[in-house]
DNA sequence: GTCTATATAAAGATAGAC
DNA sequence: GTCTATCTTTATATAGAC
């Protein structure tokens, strides 16, 4: 159906076979996209390059051209995943804000960024379950969990935060927030086929994730 | 190796070609153990039947004499995953405890059962985002997250919980015990390959989720 | 009940035309 | 740069001997 329109026939008319219309800018992030779905709903190793492709309208020979292997795709879709988690974190500590106050903006922003790509926490988690890490690993990409550990060890030393072990707090903070995304599924089935990812859950999912946090994290609340 | 000592040969001597010492009582649990391991690695689609075999020490056929397929095999894991956490809730709201009491008794038994299945939290979530909650939902059993939600829902009534909405509630603590395990791989990672599931790291974790949750969640602490 | 051997399908990846 | 066609491997599942 859509081949009929941008496929090269289509396109081209009668006269050229093989249109090359379509390059690098608009095919590459055709596939990251389509590659982002695929591998958000199945993971690695069960993700197929032949959906991906049909998805994003292109041939399968595409995906190796401008990725080399599935893999190498893969590390292209982790790596573009995490770049917003990563600035919900940096535009929350660069200005010089409580600890009490960067930590519930980072929440906040971190939370609107999983709402915008619903998709992205199944794609850690995925990746930790089934790569251990490696692909993070091998990417270098700096972990969210240690740069969350710093800013709660901050504010424990402030006084602001109970005593806690800040590493352990990193990972349920940052847990309370993804794990919503990854377990909608199973969520939709206990709750008769809702839909835990519409608008107004995730409203509700991010105002007591703050609530949460706000009476747990802090020494006085 | 192993097949020297288990397999029908060895076993049998020089008479007898093909043994039936092992039968249902032995195969069918090698079998679900095995397939554990390899759905709580791989998820359902990415799982080798193969590998499941080899690893159970029987031949592939075995999983399609006594499970008909790899779902077959796949539902029985996974009901067998869920006994271990439904009983944690069972034991928790039996004795007449008042809501704080039951919500940490049931948190501290679901961590222990947890710990004692570290593999067990990642084959729900693989469920969730890998086949949206279908399995759960065909195998009909009782959704933990409406139980819990009753039970913060009784909390909320008498005046011992915040006030909160007990359906996210209920998602944000089994979350807050779950993530970490399916979280793992990302964790040793970011943690130089320090292994997240040794004994001490989870008692640390037990300790900080249920030192989370009293916080966040009643309305004193 | 267990094995060997195989049918069948589908995956990742490549070759070569245009 | 994009396509069609194909190679090779590997998966689920079955058939049939013992």
């Amino acid at each position: 159906m859509r081949a009929e329109f941008m496929g090269p026939i289509a396109r081209s008319g009668n006269k050229i076979k093989h249109a090359h219309a379509r390059d690098r800018e608009i095919t590459v992030p055709a596939i990251l996209a389509a590659a982002e779905i695929e591998f958000a709903a199945h993971g690695f190793a069960a993700a197929r390059t032949e959906s991906i492709a049909a998805r994003a309208n292109v041939v399968k020979g595409m995906i190796f051209h401008y990725f080399k292997s599935k893999e190498g795709l893969f590390e292209a879709v982790l790596e573009r995943a995490y770049q917003p988690f990563s600035k919900a974190l940096d535009k929350s500590l660069d200005k010089n804000l409580s600890a009490t106050d960067a930590l519930l903006a980072f929440i906040d922003r971190l939370l609107a960024a999983m709402a915008e790509k619903p998709l992205s926490p199944a794609i850690f988690i995925l990746e930790s379950i089934q790569s251990r890490g490696e692909h993070l690993r091998k990417l270098g990409l700096p972990s969210l969990f240690a740069r969350v550990e710093s800013l709660l060890k901050r504010g424990i030393a402030a006084g602001e935060f109970r005593k806690m072990d800040p590493w352990h707090g990193a990972i349920n903070i940052i847990g309370l927030c993804g794990f919503y995304f990854c377990a909608a599924g199973n969520i939709s089935q206990a709750d008769k086929g809702s839909d835990p990812l519409n608008k107004g859950s995730l409203r509700r999912h991010a105002a007591e994730v703050l609530a949460f946090v706000s009476k747990g994290v802090p020494v006085k609340s």
